[in-house]
RNA sequence: UCCUCCUUAGCUCAGUCGGUUAGAGCACAUGACUGUUAAUCAUGGGGUCCUUGGUUCGAGCCCAAGAGGGGGAGCCA
């Protein structure tokens, strides 16, 4: 009997875990698995107890089958939704409907508890807004593994996608110094004492004291320093954290978002639409092919367009037309907006969504704005009236893409940031990107999230990202 | 920041005209059931009705302020 025991434990201990994904594809002959996760639900009677168990490694759920005759129902008591287990058993053809393969199960060892009385998800459905409340948790829910999966293998697309272009992967600043960016409030970056910082003979706040000598701020975009180095490599991107301390309360804004970012040398404005519009289609194919389970629930518990939506965007050209144009289009439409239409103001949210939601039924690129909506390094158009910018908008996200051909006249870029009181003296290093061997170039910046939102179609952005940060809540 | 709606059991929600002891489903506990599929059935425990103040004989319900959340807008990606 000892023996037993012994040669028992060895062979428990030399077993490798196999993970739920590759259980359920592998074809059961009775072979010995060990399997670990987090129970999901038990249910059964008397005889038998069947008990849910997912790992992560996919969507489903391994089925085990425990044999009341074997097991006490005394050894199952702690097998509740939320513990973790570790499953020792054979694999075999399930003699129930709903699944294929499910393991016999010889023992069940809990890991750890999750006393039911306590344990916040349970097996029935939660709102994503109670859900945001316990963010720590929410990526054991079926809803969260799926976003989680697809938020990976978006960003790994990303890389492949860049990779396969020759484009190399630029590692921009996630503090700096530069205040010129002009993309909305920023977080500060400081060392000095808030309570008693240095001050300067007139009072302020004296920034020489702090530890770069100069006030520094979490960046808005690496958009800069990108196209500085895209100046020598011709075709970079970023993919970084990009911070933004404008107070908004909205489903499509966070505080901290990740942000992709290429800058392309000899690309011009319609070389740039091209390179959005392809990164875009090969992104949700991406997901289409790898993605198809996670995509598959998101499809049939939130949005049963989903579907149908990812594969029209694959499938079928933006539309592309200038601002002037949309404005046309605009003015004429018979819908009424709240916001009246005019050559030279921004298009608002609801015009957006008529160009892409009613007129076109396709995602729209709208070019050519005025320039004095649009941001100072933007290349100006022959009319002297209009910059060679593009927004790629889709539907229910709005603005996913935001981008331009680059200014690459000194003179022309200088004179823009005077207009639009940006400080050149600061800017001496960006400035020298068009005194030394400056070449037209554009780029553009593509929302992670946003693009997040529009695959899984989740309705809040907090809900894309693991741990949101907006204004008041830095939970988790 | 603005507009608007919401806040009742662990979760999702109902609660009539301001009136006695605030309800349901799920979850949880106990029991039943020989293969379940968000198992089912029976029984049971479970409440700071967001907070503070006010009106009233009496407030979950009416009023005011505050807090938290949703949706929309602005800013943008």
């Amino acid at each position: 009997m000892h023996g037993l025991n012994t040669c028992y434990v060895i062979l428990y201990n030399d077993m490798k875990r196999t993970k739920v994904k590759e259980v359920l594809q592998t074809a059961p002959s009775d072979q010995e698995v060990l399997v670990k996760g987090w129970v999901r639900t038990k249910r059964g009677n008397k005889y038998v107890t069947f008990i849910a168990v997912n790992d992560g490694s996919t969507i489903h759920n391994i089925q085990v089958v425990a044999d009341m005759t074997v097991f006490s129902e005394e050894s199952l008591k702690e097998v509740t939704t939320g513990a973790s287990v570790s499953v020792l058993g054979t694999l075999v053809q399930s003699q129930g409907k709903g699944q294929t393969v499910e393991i016999q199960a010889r023992t069940v060892e809990v890991l750890g508890t999750a006393d039911p009385e306590t344990y916040p998800l349970q097996k029935k459905g939660h709102s994503l807004e109670f859900l945001r409340e316990i963010a720590h948790l929410r990526p054991r829910t079926n809803t969260f593994g799926a976003v989680l999966r697809v938020r990976h293998a978006m960003a790994f697309a990303v890389h492949q996608y860049f990779n396969s272009k020759g484009f190399f992967y630029i590692h921009t600043p996630i503090i700096t110094a530069s205040d010129a960016e002009g993309a909305g409030e920023m977080f500060r970056v400081t060392t000095l004492d808030p309570v008693n910082p240095p001050k300067t003979e007139t009072g302020e706040v004296d920034f020489s004291e702090d530890f770069f000598g100069k006030s520094t701020n979490l960046t808005v975009s690496g958009q800069l320093e990108g196209e500085v180095t895209a100046m020598a490599l011709s075709e970079i991107y970023t993919f970084g954290p990009t911070f933004r301390a404008e107070n908004s309360n909205t489903s499509r804004h966070l505080a901290e978002f990740w942000m992709i970012e290429p800058e392309m040398a000899f690309y011009e404005l319609e070389d740039n639409m091209d390179l959005a519009e392809d990164f875009l289609k090969y992104l949700v194919r991406y997901a289409l092919d790898n993605c198809m389970d996670d995509l598959q629930f998101l499809n049939d518990m939130y949005d049963k367009e989903l579907l149908p939506r990812l594969n029209f965007v694959v499938e079928n050209d933006f539309q592309r037309l200038n601002y002037t144009e949309a404005i046309e289009i605009l003015k004429t439409a018979k819908q009424k907006f709240e916001y009246k239409v005019d050559w030279g103001t921004d298009l608002q949210s609801e015009h957006e969504r008529y160009l892409v939601e009613k007129h076109f039924k396709k995602p729209v690129i709208l070019t050519n704005y005025p320039k004095d909506i649009k941001s100072f390094y933007m290349k100006l158009n022959d009319d002297g009236k209009t910059v060679r910018a593009m927004d790629v908008l889709f539907p229910g996200i709005g603005e996913i893409i935001g981008g331009s051909q680059r200014e690459e006249s000194y003179e022309k870029l200088v004179t823009r940031m005077q207009e639009m009181g940006v400080p050149e003296k600061e800017m001496w290093w960006f400035l020298d990107t068009r005194r030394f061997g400056t070449v037209p170039h554009s780029g553009f910046g593509l929302g992670f999230e946003r693009l997040l939102l529009f695959v899984t179609g989740m309705g809040n952005i907090r809900d894309v990202i693991p741990f949101p940060r907006f204004p008041k809540s830095a939970e988790f």
